[in-house]
DNA sequence: GCCAACGTTGGC
DNA sequence: GCCAACGTTGGC
């Protein structure tokens, strides 16, 4: 080949990270443009940058992602949510323009040329699952008592399911738009994106069934998220902040640092919070203003 | 610093 | 279209 291969540039500098970037397939207009970008737009475009991220966690992550590492490309905010397609990292987190940009749909007023707060990374189309991989389809998995596959699934071994239930945020991180996966679950989606077999299985409760949604207040829908939402609040709340810490939050937020001498007050608190989130925060949609 | 209200995300 | 989940704001 021509040059060293993306795989191989991401080899050199230790074990690659894996990651699921959401998209929205679906039109939807934000400030009058058209934020849609399905696995057929990725697909012809070849390379995306990743552009409109406006969370701090989303952000960091991106921020460690390696060219040449793997990506999942995951279609949200639509009738069929799941897998469409592999793609990889082709140029690292670069300050995302469409943050000072007034007319864009993702405009940050508050950020400014001279210290970015916002960034972006390109990637590269690779290839469609050949098995679209739903959504329901990892949460029956991840929910599913069983540590054996499901019948039709028996390829994914205990090992396979175990990676689901263990290693996509998918389930109980709905929001986050950027997600780190594990190596092992990289693994097993491509096996299943590869492999197929679940036709015969009933992933999700069609929509005739049983309209539960009497229960006042209660988490009467959906047990399983329900519990593993307020596990996170609870952490989330509890500020048990400190996973990975980069080192992040100090060069990018010298901006913070000019409100907090400006105001005492009001701004001061905020400022806080933001820099508590910003470490640890969810997501924003993600989608993409076509060109 | 805690917590309720609010706004947005996103599955269904 | 509905509504659960949850990040974020802002009152206290």
């Amino acid at each position: 080949m021509a040059s060293e291969s993306l795989a191989e540039a991401a080899d050199t500098a230790g074990s690659p990270n894996y990651w699921l970037l959401k998209a929205e397939p679906d039109s939807r207009m934000v400030k009058g443009k058209d934020v849609k970008f399905s696995v057929d737009d990725f697909e012809a475009a070849k390379t995306s940058p990743w552009e409109g991220v406006r969370n701090y966690e989303a952000r960091n992550l991106m921020k460690e992602m390696k060219r040449g590492e793997k990506a999942l490309f995951y279609h949200s905010n639509c009738k069929a949510p799941g897998i469409a397609a592999f793609a990889e990292v082709a140029k690292e987190a670069y300050p995302d323009h469409t943050a000072w940009d007034s007319a864009h749909p993702y405009y940050d007023p508050k950020t400014k040329q001279a210290d970015p707060k916002w960034f972006m990374v390109d990637l590269a189309f690779g290839a469609r699952a050949k098995h679209f991989v739903p959504l329901a389809l990892l949460r029956f998995i991840a929910d599913a008592p069983a540590a054996a596959p499901p019948a039709g699934l028996e390829y994914l071994g205990a090992d396979g399911v175990a990676a689901i239930k263990a290693g996509m945020d998918l389930v109980t991180r709905g929001r986050l738009s950027v997600q780190r996966v594990s190596a092992a679950a990289w693994g097993a989606v491509q096996l299943l994106a590869d492999t197929g077999g679940w036709d015969a299985l009933e992933l999700a409760p069609k929509k005739k069934a049983a309209p539960k949604k009497a229960a006042a207040g209660a988490g009467a829908g959906r047990p399983a998220r329900a519990a593993a939402a307020a596990k996170t609040k609870a952490k989330a709340r509890k500020k048990k902040r400190g996973s990975d810490s980069e080192d992040e939050g100090d060069d990018d937020y010298d901006e913070e640092e000019e409100e907090e001498v400006i105001s005492k007050t009001t701004s001061s608190r905020r400022k806080r919070k933001a820099e508590e989130y910003e470490e640890l925060p969810t997501p924003t949609r993600r989608a993409r203003a076509k060109t």
